[in-house]
DNA sequence: ATCTGGTTGTGAAAGAGTTCACAAGCCCGA
DNA sequence: TCGGGCTTGTGAACTCTTTCACAACCAGAT
């Protein structure tokens, strides 16, 4: 139980999304086998996640909907707000702006960086676009917790030196690409290319197996 | 080695960039040693990965970036265009139109559905949004393979019975839900604020063990 | 008080995925 | 032709994650 897994702590995120729903719908308890339906894992995958943090659970009547969302929210910090710089006010960048998830979660985007020096000075969604170098004293200024970073591939490695320079220890990437960082820094990915290819993976798997059988190709 | 597993398959998406980039630099041969450096992976994770699909190095030598190349994208069906159908024009959605990395691995958007009729119509970089109505006919006119789903949480389940009852196999999906699907239609997730809620959870378990050498909170 | 139906929490078993370790193989120079 | 240096491919060991199985427990009916 030393260290909790990624996995679990994607699931808990998602367990949370079910019991605030739930609580709008006035359930007051929920068992490990609702969510766990609610979710396609199994009700024991459910308490296992739950115990690596505690006993929240009443045997013989499950969980309570409101006390659960609660102690989960305080587990993966959903209690506070989160300031988040974004780097890259392109397409992609403008949609994270106005991206209502990320707020409803706590995570309030109040920076956001370009090198265009055609955007810089321009707003986005009631924001100004501030130069990267400026960087480092916003993010000192605004105490800054988070970063996002949705620019080019090929520019990602340096604004994400950048970014540890400046202090940041927590940074979710949108380049596909394997980014380096210093020990102490955490990068997540998101791949949206990549997960396509796994999608087109099992397109070609599939097409494979239903002309010949063999779900394995050896040899191309 | 039945089944290839995804990590497998998202590891392969990541070598086959390291090897695009490689070939533009001239480099022919690449070990498994170079490969796994680039990608915080050990080698013998990438000869593993290799080895799901047949002999591709040469000992002594490593593997011909060229044919290596070459022979991922044949594995993960990046040689052949794939026709995209993308749902929700909001700007998440008008985001991944523009986003250069889907054409150039060979996923093609090529028809965009809304359900908002103030949308329809118009236009996104040279695509009418259509009526979500329209759907199955245009899918089937257009021979499409893959959906993305970029729409509000509350219209995804929705909106993939849509897709599922088109006929379409492949999705991938944006809305922070776990959505229900028959067996045989394979669903993909993309969670931005699901990745930020575990960066979140770091960053308070990092403050927590700080503050009292503990890792682990059992009551809160 | 006792029984019944239902649910949690958790050690143990099973299953996946990763790393190790080494034989087999290639190239090059002597 | 042989030896040294290097690298692949892969069974076996290991580690991490998930599932199983069951004691412990709760509520409400009898």
């Amino acid at each position: 139980m030393n260290r909790i897994s990624d996995a679990t702590i994607t699931r808990l995120s998602r367990y949370y999304r079910s019991l605030v729903h739930l609580e709008t719908q006035g359930q007051e308890m929920v068992s490990s086998k609702e969510l766990a339906k609610r979710h396609k894992v199994t009700p024991a995958q459910v308490r296992k996640d739950l115990s690596c943090f505690g006993q929240f659970g009443t045997r013989g009547l499950g969980y309570s909907v409101c006390q659960l969302k609660e102690t989960i929210a305080h587990i993966l910090g959903l209690h506070r707000i989160w300031k988040v710089a974004l780097v890259g006010a392109g397409s992609l960048g403008s949609a994270l702006i106005s991206y209502k998830e990320f707020k409803r979660q706590g995570f309030h985007i109040v920076a956001v960086f370009d090198n265009d020096p055609h955007k810089v000075g321009k707003k986005r969604r009631g924001l100004t676009i501030s130069d990267i170098t400026k960087l480092p004293k916003i993010v000192k200024e605004l105490d800054i917790n988070l970063a996002v970073v949705a620019v080019p591939t090929t520019a990602a490695q340096s604004v994400v030196d950048i970014l540890v320079k400046a202090g940041l220890k927590m940074i979710l990437n949108f380049a596909p690409e394997t980014l380096k960082t210093p020990p102490g820094v955490t990068i997540r990915n998101v791949n949206m290319a990549i997960e396509l290819e796994a999608l087109s993976y099992r397109l070609v798997a599939s097409e494979m197996s239903r002309l010949d059988g063999k779900p394995k190709l050896s040899s191309i």
